[in-house]
DNA sequence: TTTTATACTATCATTTTTGATAGTTATTGT
DNA sequence: ACAATAACTATCAAAAATGATAGTATAAAA
């Protein structure tokens, strides 16, 4: 058994899935892996997912340290960067072999368009 | 956009979730990524999932080609073995990557029993 | 002056995932 | 004769994740 930060996970495996499991955490990273993005470009880099979960999934990757939000204003219309923390860049080997094989994968089986 | 099996994936990371994302799915692959196993082994390796989900989730894996199901009886008791197919393998160093990231951090931050 | 823009939040609804529990079949061990 | 075993499935329920839509504040641009 495995516990971090309260909770229990069965495995080594199931641990790191409580980070970035989910639909949509793997693809914030994964566009945050190189650059600092703000929100709206966030949104174009993704734009099948509703705002609403955005904001969800990004809550909980900053709670759980992986991602930082710096605010440049303090009034609207605000300027936000999210990027990851060193913590969270610990996350890129593994951002980066999900997405090597959704690569390679969709090259041997699939289509891109 | 990435299409495959006539699912779409707004990117590669995405593609790769949706045959490993879940709960359980890359705990059964942690366990069969060097072995073979029964079902019961299975259980006793993941106390933690209940019998319906781990079916479920193995006949997921099935359907995606991920895992094969091998059986050596016509009459129960059945005996059934589980193990990876060749493009199931390819996701090994995938499921390798989480699992290491897991060791990692419960080392770093938290604690096994 | 009206519109546009940013980065959200709020409310409600739906879908997806996971869990709890009991039951099935036929063979082998006691 | 009876319980144990293997690998499930069935039914019902609950929880978690995700989606749709509209609304907020304020400043700068048209």
């Amino acid at each position: 058994m495995y516990k971090l930060k309260g909770k229990e996970y069965p495995c080594c495996a199931s641990l790191t899935m409580g980070y970035i499991g989910g639909k949509w955490k793997t693809v914030i990273l994964y566009h945050l892996r190189k650059d600092t993005l703000r929100y709206n470009e966030l949104r174009k880099q993704i734009p099948t997912v509703t705002e609403r979960t955005l904001s969800l999934q990004l809550k909980t990757l900053e709670e759980d340290g992986i991602i930082k939000r710096k605010v440049y204003t303090s009034k609207p219309p605000l300027k936000v960067e999210y990027s990851l923390t060193d913590f969270g860049k610990t996350l890129i080997p593994v951002v980066q072999a999900i997405a090597d094989w959704g690569v390679a994968t969709v090259k041997e089986k699939g289509e891109v368009f």
